[in-house]
DNA sequence: CGGGAAATTAGTGTATACAGTATTCTGAAC
DNA sequence: GTTCAGAATACTGTATACACTAATTTCCCG
């Protein structure tokens, strides 16, 4: 984490770079977080720091100890379920949304996110496949119309964000998933809004299922 | 809004009290917020305030209006579909979890929440009625057994609050939601989730029907 | 009387200083 | 050697002081 320096607000910085240190594994779970620290690390006052740490708790990605500082919240199994059992009712939504939209990019923004996968899958780096899975993911809710989509599910995707990092990581195959989201973005751009909500749910049981059998075979 | 006092952070029963004071209506969508006047009228300094605010600007009550403060964010039509949209996602899992699960306490659970709604029914209190209704989905979210439920669905349920409030001081009849409710209740307890998932996203639909009407005729 | 530059004001966001509390450490008694 | 009281420490959360920005007003000149 090297210092920041930009235009809006600090403790919003501070709360992306957090996110980010702790999605790409940077910040293992169980790591202590402690304020003065990370405010010396940053080159920033004490004050942005509590104030993100307050928002990564409400994210579930910190929890307090006592009063002796934050740790970086665990994962396990059961976490993961309830993730993806949230996404799922998201993504279902999304889809459906989308498809019975009448955006006017919706073919392209889909074709343009698609093709960002592929030029992941190519380079095979960690942080642009993470970052292009849940690109498309946003695209779709973008082109649902409802603005309150990307935000109620935030917490949720910092979530997936975090496993999907230890997942990519053990060399998982990753054609299936961008696979799935071709037939997504299919019936999405045929405006067949029951079929893509059923295969932007049977997407995310897979993926859920992928997840846990990588964990089961690592632990 | 009296002066506060108790043993958890200030941000937070601050946040708390202005979340009241947004969704019961006592500042309605376009009131100026100054956080100096805030802070004055709580006996606090500023800087709960200020952290409180990014707190509720997170939950979409309030949106900041350049550097010149933050305002009451306003409420129409659009957003209330939205809203109701992704409640329909939230109720439908949550009651789907909760007829599957096996919670001990679920039928006396919801049989207390129940009678909570039918002794505010008695009383006719608005805030009673608000809380007895919220009351009653919080328990199924809780049945549920997914403790990120709540929280993501949290800022939706603001936004509930404060339209719900508007509805009931029309004066409009508030038995059918209750008489669905039992029938949700009762599909949850026989464990029949499929049913349990439709009766309440036909509840959802319904109440935001009757609340769109509402606001027509009203304006 | 109108228009524009400068000064004032109103408000935020950040840094620093303060206060309080739980945990750890130390040391003496049993 | 173990245990318990008390002191020191290591944190947090709150209050105050500072810095900066955008809007508004004032006031001079055309």
């Amino acid at each position: 984490m090297e210092p920041l320096s930009g235009r809006k607000s600090l403790t919003d910085e501070v709360h992306d770079r957090l996110v980010d240190a702790l999605c790409s594994g940077a910040l293992p779970p169980g790591t202590p977080l402690r304020q003065e620290a990370l405010a010396e690390e940053l080159n920033v006052s004490r004050q942005p720091v509590l104030q993100a740490l307050g928002l990564l708790r409400r994210d579930g990605l910190v929890e307090p100890m006592g009063r002796r500082g934050y740790r970086v919240a665990p994962v396990d199994g059961q976490l993961v379920r309830h993730v993806y059992d949230l996404r799922e009712a998201f993504d279902g939504l999304a889809a459906r949304l989308a498809a019975q939209s009448n955006a006017s990019d919706r073919e392209s923004a889909l074709r343009a996110a698609i093709s960002q996968g592929n030029h992941a899958l190519g380079s095979s780096d960690t942080a642009n496949l993470v970052a292009a899975d849940v690109a498309f993911h946003q695209t779709i809710y973008r082109l649902s119309g409802n603005p309150l989509l990307p935000e109620a599910s935030s917490a949720v995707w910092l979530q997936i964000r975090r496993v999907m990092h230890a997942y990519i990581q053990t060399g998982y195959p990753l054609d299936p998933i961008w696979t799935e989201h071709m037939a997504i973005a299919d019936a999405i751009c045929i405006g067949d809004g029951p079929l893509a909500e059923k295969l932007a749910r049977d997407h995310c049981r897979n993926a859920r299922d992928r997840l846990i059998s990588c964990m089961q075979s690592a632990s």
